[in-house]
DNA sequence: GTTTTCTAGTTGTCTATACCAGTATGATAT
DNA sequence: ATATCATACTGGTATAGACAACTAGAAAAC
């Protein structure tokens, strides 16, 4: 029996192969660029069908790791660029990225009534009360951004400001079960007002970046919004596209 | 000869499948969480063999259209939310979701040897030419944004200034055949100097967002850079997240 | 009535084969 | 030297069948 493939074990052998293959990219035995045996010269090498290894490869070529070329033969294709900030990430992870350390000052841990402006982005009820939280956000021990973080009380009954000083996103997934899928960010330029300014280190009307994001559970149930103002000599926005 | 797929046409038969499938979905003929035919079923009814069907079924499953369940057949998946703004937009289409009309003036359309940070952006090797190309962006007939964009003259040998007036995406994605896969966006908040407070006709120093974007074709070529001074008060940039 | 077993139907995996359609290369004819 | 052709590769499409794994419901056993 061929050793390259466990045939006794419940994985099927085109995702024995896949792993197979994508191990080899690791290692660069198979580089970037470079093509990859072919679909035939594999079925022999592993004993299986042809169509065996096309799943293998077909899988692995909409993933991205490999492409085709009829007549030539198939490639490992480049690395994507590394997404640095798909998905949402919090401060800290951002921060950690970026290969700065990241700490907070909390300023403000308030129940309120919800502002006009909240209350319609989070779909709120007149009177319905959310938490306002503001923080300076620090990166290398240096102020990087002010955040005011707005959730709704009937959502979170129990956050504290320990938690707060913890992950909030960590508590919401892991200790309530709630998935946060998707948020829309608005970006803009501005001139730091005098607080912000204070707040910042920086001078008057310098320019900030202005980040308000609005983030949803499952069933596009609004969960939070944050608006932050950081310092725009310290901080650029990136973001990544796939079409 | 079955009547359902032309077999004397070049397309491939499981590709006849697939527009046979999306046309029924559009057609509301199968509905949203409903099962279409099983395979088999599907493979007698086009009397061609199972594995074909599948190939058709497993691209729409891959394109998020259908869904299996295994022992229990292929489901029709609920429409995907639409995302006002996924994907690369050109300022164009920019303004048009934004209910504003648009319009372009050029300041120039230069082949330039690429200056140091473009080469390296564009990896190209020292000596190689670039377009140039410099507008004003207008929105409703007044000043947005100043935009300039570099691409390797290598890449499109034959842009022309009428080329560029028109859509240059859609020339080279309709007439070149290329396709711009992924970009990368770096959006920073900045003072306006004096030329670009000239040319969008604020205040100096008012604040501007700038946002400099690198697009690559498939296999992670850089195909242009463009950075993009918008003004502040008129602009903000909107991106949304899927997690 | 409740539980277990059977059965028919589904998708999942896999084989062995065939022919088509592009590509590169070397032999051959000009 | 330069075309042209033959060939031997590559991936692309398609067949007909087999068995496995899983699901749901009907039939049988209790």
């Amino acid at each position: 029996m061929n050793p390259l493939l466990k045939k006794n074990v419940p994985l099927p052998l085109y995702y024995q192969i896949e792993e197979y293959l994508k191990q080899k990219i690791e290692e660069e035995e198979f580089e970037a660029g470079r093509m990859i045996p072919s679909e035939r010269e594999l079925s022999e090498r592993f004993e299986v069908s042809r169509m065996t290894v096309r799943q293998a490869v077909t899988n692995l070529v909409n993933a991205g790791v490999l492409y085709r070329e009829k007549g030539k033969g198939t490639y490992v294709a480049e690395k994507k660029i590394e997404q640095p900030l798909k998905g949402l990430t919090s401060f800290t992870e951002d921060m950690k990225k970026r290969g700065m350390t990241s700490s907070s000052r909390l300023l403000a841990f308030d129940v309120i009534e919800a502002p006009r402006d909240i209350r319609e982005k989070l779909n709120l009820e007149e009177g319905k009360k959310v938490y306002g939280i503001q923080r300076i956000r620090m990166a290398d021990e240096k102020p990087m951004a002010i955040e005011n973080t707005f959730m709704p009380k009937e959502l979170l009954p129990d956050l504290s400001e320990e938690i707060v000083q913890g992950s909030i996103y960590n508590y919401v997934e892991h200790e309530l079960g709630m998935a946060i899928s998707q948020a829309r960010q608005i970006i803009e330029a501005r001139a730091a007002d005098e607080e912000e300014a204070n707040y910042l280190n920086i001078p008057p009307h310098s320019p900030v970046l202005h980040i308000e994001r609005k983030s949803f559970l499952a069933h596009n149930v609004p969960f939070e919004v944050v608006k932050s103002t950081y310092r725009a000599d310290r901080y650029k926005f990136i973001t990544d596209i796939d079409r």
